[in-house]
DNA sequence: CCTTTTCTTGAGTGGTTGCTCAACAAATAC
DNA sequence: GTATTTGTTGAGCAACCACTCAAGAAAAGG
């Protein structure tokens, strides 16, 4: 997801090469990841330009020429939060577990200990950043919307693996459970936002176990 | 909840005296459920003033002249909500139902066939019409956020006096389950939101009815 | 009839929105 | 050195935001 327009860092991880005119003045993950945060506690809309400027460190010019349009500079603190272990512990528990059933408990258990850590906003970005938005800006939401269902297919396909593996019984429902688990990990989402303590939400994820068929 | 400031139908049910000054023009019910439906759509803040006088076929004098102000609006929009079939049904089946059981089943059924149901907007208003916010109107995201955690305690209550009666077993934790189905039914709202169909959100209440304990 | 009360209308308020641009600054290329 | 390239700056753009108000209109009271 790198590389965008405006962008010269298509090459991470390549030795950075001086670039030829003046030098960006600001450190540009900084900024980035400054604007994640305000994004992530305030949502799309409700986050303006000149609180991301303020937040940033710089002034407007900087932005747009570092980062496109505010709809663009989204999207790059989407990327970055999933690239955070924030945003990514949902795929690296899909990855890391052997056994499915233990990777959707590590997910509850794990969503049920990050969401409502202090240490950042509560609850998840993609769940919550662009849950209200007008007519202009549907496509921000619509963006979201695909990454919630494109994991919702992500968790039937385990599922399914599962099945074929003999992990779930037959008569399992791949893709009610993928949709069950997406439900609760969206409504923990929301609680942490309502205030919910880990204990409450470990004990959500508890609950929600119960569901894996017998 | 009736009895706003600009209001005059103060002794609701009684007959309506006509009022002594020039009578409204628009009927006011009528409006109210114009701008409670682009509300739910849309959200409060991405919901405009001109959007709203649009909806309702009004002028923006009539409605603060009505309606008192965008904030004010809001409430009363909650309110006329909360008064609907659809955002009564969890109360409803609170108070109908015998046993607790019976009650939250009810509810997460109703639940799944009530918010895709395309003769309104997807999920739950209360759940889904404050989530992004900016600091000025932070008030009108506590407001629903209030009203969720009211709804969390009236669950305790109803799974606490289930556990008194030896519906639920003593080892039962109702705090728990309430927060559980609190998390579930806020997840189903966002996932009809995503466009999930009333027969996935049907098996995710089956699913999650599974937590209920032996 | 005239007065009083209330509602509607249309123009318009100051403030904020996302965004732009000319001028200037700081680097490399030659 | 000069030319070229890119970033920063501060002023400022049109569009929209929630909201207001004077003038006129439609009712009841007397």
């Amino acid at each position: 997801m790198g590389g965008m327009t405006t962008d010269t860092d298509a090459d991470a991880g390549a030795v950075r090469r001086p670039a030829r005119g003046r030098p960006r003045a600001f450190d540009r993950d900084a900024a980035l990841a400054a604007a994640t945060l305000l994004f992530w506690r305030r949502g799309y809309e409700a986050t303006s330009v000149g609180d991301l400027t303020e937040a940033m460190g710089i002034r407007p010019g900087s932005l747009y020429a570092a980062f496109g349009d505010k709809k663009a500079l989204f999207k790059e603190a989407v990327a970055a939060y999933g690239r955070s272990p924030v945003g990514a512990f949902v795929a690296v528990a899909l990855e890391e577990e052997p056994t499915a059933r233990g990777a959707f408990a590590r997910i509850l258990r794990e969503a049920a200990a990050i969401y409502p850590d202090p240490s950042h906003p509560a609850g998840c970005l993609t769940i919550c950043a662009a849950t209200n938005v007008t007519v202009q800006d549907e496509e921000v939401g619509a963006f979201l919307r695909d990454l919630r269902n494109a994991n919702l297919v992500t968790f039937e396909a385990r599922l399914r693996a599962a099945q074929d593996e003999g992990e779930l019984p037959a008569d399992a429902d791949p893709k009610a459970l993928a949709a069950y688990f997406a439900a609760i990990i969206q409504g923990m989402s929301q609680r942490s936002r309502d205030g919910a303590t880990a204990a409450e939400l470990a004990a959500t994820a508890d609950l929600a176990l119960a569901a894996w068929p017998a």
